[in-house]
DNA sequence: CTCCTGTGCTACATTTTTAGTAGCAATATG
DNA sequence: CATATTGCTACTAAAAATGTAGCACAGGAG
């Protein structure tokens, strides 16, 4: 998987070019990385609750999100356990909080 | 893969529940959908032209996702050619459109 | 008509990613 | 001690993506 070897090799997958919005689409076009920002939308949770949370998904999948979505400073792990928005995160997750109304009225 | 049994069984990977908001996120979790709804922003590409405005992103992938997003109603095939956003689908871009300034000042 | 080019789209083998299940060390509580 | 939780990892099988090649069709030029 992503080869942690010395400092952090980042192939940025799905862009060549570097461009952070790029770095970025890439990012939270991975499975669960936007359901994670999502759940995480009210309040920490445990990794097991974050799992129920998304259906159950895989643990191998959602560490990797999890660890990428920490490296990005989006998601962090508090002491005492339990995964939580940043700052960052936070105003990340604001920014398509709109996507709920637009999903409501889109199923028709 | 997706079973076209009559009328489009929707297996709605990702989310067993079928709430519109996590069968959006699945969609738009899916690799190069965003990136897809990104570059239609500014108007119609021809189906070339979006790969290679997608890091030459493979065409199997591509045509998939096509799929999808023209059976969610998100993107359209104009006649003589081209992929261009319905309406809905600006409509959903517009949604994330803050994602750019986001990404400017996150990558520091 | 033939040749050429571009359109949307598909086949196929290889590689990568995810699913699904099990289990670990560490910590805490009884 | 047993029990139960935390975050996290190993492993194999399944699914999805990559990379390359090519198809049928349509339009234009010769």
């Amino acid at each position: 998987m992503a080869k942690q070897a010395g400092t952090k090799t980042r192939p940025v997958r799905g862009s060549r070019t570097g461009r952070p919005i790029m770095v970025l689409l890439d990012l939270l076009g991975r499975r669960w990385s936007l359901r994670i920002l999502w759940e995480l939308r009210d309040g920490p949770l445990t990794s097991r609750a974050l799992r129920t949370a998304c259906d159950e998904a895989s643990p191998t999948v959602l560490q990797a999100r999890l660890t990428e979505l920490r490296e990005a400073g989006f998601v962090e792990l508090g002491e005492g356990g339990g995964y939580g928005l940043t700052a960052l995160g936070r105003d990340l997750c604001e920014t398509f909080m709109p996507l709920h109304r637009f999903a409501e009225q889109w199923k028709k």
